[in-house]
DNA sequence: CTACATAGTGCTGTTTCGGAACTTGCTAGG
DNA sequence: CCTAGCAAGTTCCGAAACAGCACTATGTAG
């Protein structure tokens, strides 16, 4: 089964993985819900190619997760800003978030 | 950046991520809490190929997540049974079954 | 006119994935 | 013994997705 059919699966949870379950669309809602908003922020940020973020940000926008709001005419800029349904996700990214402090700690050492 | 080299971010969502976060893993997770435990079962509640089912239930073990259980040995087989650990992510699917049924509801007529 | 900043696109080679067939180990029937 | 069937994978190949880097578009500053 190819990944694009799931969107009518029978099962909610199939479903909204058709949205967001790829590698990477979880990881810009984490950055939007950390308080970024714009293009090169999520890149440096997730370290994604901008390839990829360019078509995960159209499709969040298209599923109605994030918004695109103009922050300047002159060269058109805009804010990616999460929808009143994308801010629904923040449950689970905190779920995920606590699971992999508790089970997932880092291997390398980052603290000084 | 590829995606195996988030395993050691800094981020405890990214490296959640690095376990789960591909397209089918998810899904295996919920089938496992819908009491799901075979491998030909996984294939055809989930519709993924057999292929990505074996390396996906593979890296789950490896991750702690699942547990190979033998219920046969003359044919070697094993059931995949969530651990503590798999259980405690629970929480994150409920989240994501509870907002595909408000935001995301099927196209198709699926009721009689 | 050059340099810089933001937000993407295009191109190319590498990975991963989808689909179907094949393998392995064992049981059951003829 | 020979064939069929089941469960759990594994192999192979073509297709799709991805990584990395360069390049474009639009505007500002010097």
């Amino acid at each position: 089964m190819k990944w694009s059919e799931l969107s009518d699966n029978w099962c909610p949870v199939a479903r909204t993985l058709s949205v967001l379950g790829d590698r990477w669309t979880l990881l810009i809602l984490r950055d939007c819900l950390l308080g970024l908003s714009r293009f090169e922020q999520f890149a440096e940020s997730s370290g994604m190619t901008r390839h990829i973020l360019a078509d995960r940000l159209k499709r969040l926008v298209e599923a109605g997760v994030l918004v695109r709001q103009p922050y300047s005419d002159a060269p058109k800029r805009y804010d990616y800003i999460l929808t009143d349904k994308g801010q629904e996700l923040a449950p689970a990214l905190m779920t995920l978030r606590d699971w992999g402090k508790k089970h997932l700690p880092v291997r390398r050492a980052t603290a000084s």
